[in-house]
DNA sequence: GATTGGCACTCAGTCAGTGCGAGTGCTAAC
DNA sequence: GTTAGCACTCGCACTGACTGAGTGCCAATC
């Protein structure tokens, strides 16, 4: 069994390699930290440690580094959340302060984050599923072309342009407008789906095809489920830190220009709702990212809508400090958007 | 004076370091092209694009490989605008064959860009200014919400939402709409920002302060010139043709991920309309990106919206295939956004 | 005058050999 | 359980010799 102190030893080593990006060995470690032992003492625990296959030795007579299960053990059990700097709290208020749009805003978020923890920042916008509709609007663009405009109570807005079938004069269109939203003003969105999916046109008989194509885009923009995006920001950090990388660090910029790739671990690492959730190394190698750790939480938007943002950099990562400011954002965007 | 052989000699070099990435000597040459003289010919050839600095040497004694000043003499005189492969021209029709909203075709353009020529891409958005205003709409959230929401004839769509000092009723905000339309609905986007700034509430004086607040956050939105954005994709391509780079790439990912050094440089490249404009290695360096290259060319949205889009990557690159693929997705595009 | 063959020279890259030092593992003593 | 001592390992930096691609120049040739 691992004692108290191998595992304090096992904090520092964990500490100390972050720090210097150098495997750790037993003198270095009684020069800076008082143990109060000697570092034969801390050598065996750290054969113990090794023994547990949370630190190993990158050649066989080389000082320590922490293994994937290290770095568990450090994040569920050792790590401090270290709370953020005045400097760094000062930084979110001015970038986040000023309000704008949701793209504004989500896009000011990921680089906040992006800048806080030196590592790739990624944000999913929100779903859309709890909101209700709050109108819809019809724009004629040309004789044919019409823009559907739909509205939801978060205040986002989804457009789409229609190439219609035939000409609709504009007194018919005042009448289509107001025929879509009586069925779907209010309703949230599953309902209005399905409410559009019946709906009749009473007038002429020659519109109802118009009518259906209008109905079935508006499913459409109803069903475009924003949540399947995601804005990124500090690619150039993984560039920076290519270092950590044993191989070359461009599978992994091609795995985060994959978009569904992070979608789908983002999605499994939904658990833990509004702590930080930590995915290391080769727990993420499903995702062709075994060298990388992922770090999100949970933030809700206006209506209960749920998403996740997080960073993602090599398992060699500062994971107090950064683990701090996802959860920071995440708070402060929650409460950002929740506000509607 | 350099001959029209030297000037093929050039060619040569251009092509085989770019193929090969190394400096290319004057027995290769001789052996992979046929000039029909010997190398020692070759050789005199290269001394004088030597003398004229169109080549270089990067050691006294190795091959040479093109100067700046020798990739432009043959970007300008020498480059053959390859025509894209059939399998090239196919998945532009593929890519962005299906019809979808403004940001969609970007996204979709730039990714392509990226693909077919394994570089950074780039596509900005097209501006605003000669747009001119289909619609405005006003969406009450709650209380004191509101969404207003400016549509162009473009199709393009502008939502901003307002804090309102106090309640306004749903008939007072029938009338403001009204109003807001009467005074915008057709104009250009000058005309309608100068019209709105000017706008008188007819009725109760106390609304006078809410019509304010919202004509400016329209006029806001018209100024909000969507010209500032653009999308990237491909950066790991740059990180992939790191050995081009003598230093670190990194400078290079910063610079950027700063929009705002990329739309400078966009618009400074705006001379050559719809030619493919090229800036090569120290002419860009104003904007900290002096040893890469970047390929740009106009394309036109609806309206005789202008805007650019293009590549960047390592001087040392395919210009003859990249200024072929910038050139053909801008027109595609153009095709595409223009119809509307 | 342009072209060619010949030849000495340069220099980056590679590879093996060497010494150094940080760090371990083990053992015996405390 | 802790400590000191010591032999051993192995990555790393340095050195020096060697190789080969490639040049520059000159005299001969077309």
């Amino acid at each position: 069994m691992v004692s108290d102190r191998s595992l304090e030893v096992l904090r520092v080593i964990v500490q100390d390699y972050v720090a210097s990006r150098e495997p750790v060995g037993s003198k270095s470690i009684v020069e800076r930290h008082s143990f109060g032992v000697s570092a034969a003492t801390i050598r065996n625990d750290m054969a113990l440690l090794e023994e547990e296959e949370l630190i190993a030795a990158p050649h066989t007579s080389s000082g320590r580094i922490p293994t994937d299960k290290g770095y568990r053990v450090f994040v569920d059990h050792l790590a401090d959340l270290r709370p953020l700097s005045p400097a760094q709290r000062q930084a979110i208020e001015t970038f986040l302060g000023q309000s704008a749009d949701l793209d504004e805003v989500l896009a000011r978020s990921v680089r906040l984050l992006s800048q806080l923890t030196h590592q790739v920042a990624l944000v999913q916008y929100p779903s859309l599923s709890r909101a209700t509709v709050r109108h819809i609007e019809l724009v004629p663009l040309s004789d044919t072309r019409l823009l559907s405009v739909l509205i939801t109570d978060s205040g986002r807005v989804e457009q789409r342009v229609i190439e219609l079938p035939r000409f609709v004069d504009e007194q018919t269109l005042t009448e289509m407008r107001a025929r879509l939203n009586a069925a779907v003003g209010g309703r949230s969105m599953v309902e209005a789906a399905a409410s559009l999916r019946t709906l009749i046109w009473s007038g002429s008989h020659e519109l109802q095809p118009v009518i259906d194509l209008i109905a079935s885009t508006l499913v459409d923009q109803i069903g475009a489920n924003r949540h399947d995006k995601l804005v990124m920001a500090g690619a150039a950090n993984l560039v920076r830190t290519e270092e950590d990388f044993t191989g070359s660090v461009s599978p992994v910029l091609d795995a985060i220009e994959e978009q569904v790739v992070l979608l789908r671990l983002f999605g499994e690492m939904a658990t833990d709702l509004h702590g930080v959730a930590v995915s290391i190394g080769r727990e993420n190698a499903p995702f062709g990212l075994s060298e990388t750790s992922v770090l999100t939480s949970g933030y809700t938007a206006s209506g209960g809508d749920l998403a996740r943002l997080g960073v993602l950099g090599p398992t060699r990562m500062d994971y107090s400090n950064n683990m701090a400011a996802v959860r920071a954002v995440a708070r402060y965007l929650s409460r950002l958007l929740g506000e509607n």
